[in-house]
DNA sequence: CTACCATGTAAGCCAGACTTACATATTCAC
DNA sequence: GTGAATATGTAAGTCTGGCTTACATGGTAG
């Protein structure tokens, strides 16, 4: 246990640890970047403080005392290992790839057809995408940024919005004729359609299931598969509007519902620092979403 | 080779190794005798410096990172190796008995018999006395006070006046009848008498021994003995004035010839730092010599 | 003798370290 | 549920330890 009020002041006995490297306090001063005097009067403070003499100051060039010598060994020992271990955990915490986690429709809609693009950018910085349908626990040394779907109130973590997107039912014009919006539960013997392995339907559906008609079963399909059967009439499709867009805007799909909740993609983080990666990669990313 | 301007300030590193022992920003202030928000921010500067995170901040209560804990045990290792050497050095020579060095005419005459008076006025005080006749190396380790005669000018010593007295020669009324000053060329015929071991009377017989009769010899005797064989007329001694003082205002001894030179007892040190033994003892013998 | 270099000291400056005040969140007891 | 206690963070102001600057002294080399 370390007595921290009893021990000197720490700057004065790095002044003579860099004065015991040197044996002169204009080299110490230089090897600290501060000047002759400021090392000298350090050390003399230690002296004082310790009631030891630390220098032989009977020469024209300055020589440590034994105990002087004993001092400064133990400092340059502590403090070398000091630096070891932070020179180890920067190193180590500067290569470690970026751990991403999102939803794999994220991953397959927004994040997958960019990759290149980063690494093209980033060159030398790696990226692992942990693709899941929920919330990965996000911290230091493990998903240090998450793309996640939903409302932005993660409790204790750090969300910024990305792209506000709510989910909407759609399908093809053939399969649900006519035009403008459609109160979802008047959509009845329809056979459903839902992302395989994400949460952006499933969730809307279990928050409206009571009130839909899901009869006729709701069908999961992996990615853009969704979206093809939509556009096929092979069911209603409960998907992010946003990956449905340009299918609306092209009059392929029509949009029969959009949830009002105001939900969408957000840049989640743990409070606290982030490595250079995950700063660069967050940077990229809203670069990315603004398109 | 510690690269000293690449460490982080010690003063953080100290912060987060109380925060490491305590896992509390307050327990840690408290250690370190400052408030909570110092350590909370020094915390802060050390994440934000190393690009690290240090604490976990998820509960109420901080946890350390993996990466904090290892810098933090790594600096409290350090430390303790720096806090365990200056106690073994400052308790060492805590414990040491001052040595001091002096003639034997000095100690004889003026120390020996004043010594149990330092004990009593400084219990638990130890003191060690090296007589020679020469200046031992004074500095820390060995001699750290000397009680020497001289004119004051050892180089890179410091020296203080404790006691001016040149050399004088004496010798009984009856050996040498008469009244005032002799020149010493015309004490012819004499025996001379110095004291064994010191450098007082043969420092001055060298001097002037061109000038002077030693045809009868020289006896050496040791301390007191060359006072009474001069008291007894068996022969001119010369030996320090203050030695002598008593027996010449008796008129036991008659002062034939003063040294003109400027001598005296010095107490010498080498610059730097006195343990508060030596300086105890400085302090002792100035008011003895001021009687 | 001059120039250069080393160290020490004193005095003034100033930025890092700290305090203080306030805010927010959590926990506990009633 | 409410209020009190406790923990941490943040911002802004304070202050003092650490530093610079200027000067002095001493040693060495040419």
């Amino acid at each position: 246990m370390v007595d921290w009020l009893a021990l000197p002041p720490l700057t004065a006995l790095r002044a003579l640890a860099a004065l015991s490297e040197t044996g002169s306090t204009v080299a110490a001063g230089a090897r600290l970047n501060v000047s002759h005097a400021a090392v000298s009067q350090q050390v003399k403070l230690l002296e004082e403080r310790l009631g030891l003499s630390l220098v032989d100051r009977s020469g024209r060039q300055l020589a440590l005392s034994a105990e002087g010598r004993q001092i400064a060994d133990a400092v340059i020992e502590g403090l070398s290992g000091v630096e070891t271990v932070i020179a180890r955990l920067t190193g180590q915490e500067a290569a470690r790839p970026l751990t991403v986690s999102c939803t794999p429709a994220f991953a397959g809609a927004f994040l997958l057809p960019r990759l290149a693009d980063f690494q093209k950018t980033h060159p030398g910085q790696s990226l692992m995408i942990d693709p899941t349908a929920t919330l990965k626990e996000v911290g230091p040394g493990g998903v240090e940024v998450a793309l996640r779907y939903g409302g932005g109130d993660w409790p204790g973590l750090e969300a910024e919005l990305l792209i506000l997107t709510p989910v909407a039912i759609v399908a093809a014009p053939g399969l649900v004729p006519g035009d403008g919006p459609v109160n979802p539960a008047d959509l009845s013997g329809y056979p459903w359609l839902q992302e395989l392995g994400t949460s952006e339907a499933s969730d809307f559906l279990s928050w409206h299931g009571a009130r839909l008609d899901l009869s006729q079963g709701v069908t999961s399909l992996p990615g853009n598969m969704v979206l093809d059967a939509a556009r096929d009439g092979r069911g209603i499709a409960v998907i992010a509007r946003a990956f449905a867009e340009a299918d609306i805007a092209a009059g392929r799909l029509r949009l029969l519902y959009e949830d009002r909740r105001k939900k969408g993609y957000y840049l989640v983080t743990r409070p606290g620092h982030l490595r250079p990666v995950a700063r660069d990669f967050i940077r990229w990313v809203r670069a990315q979403a603004r398109g």
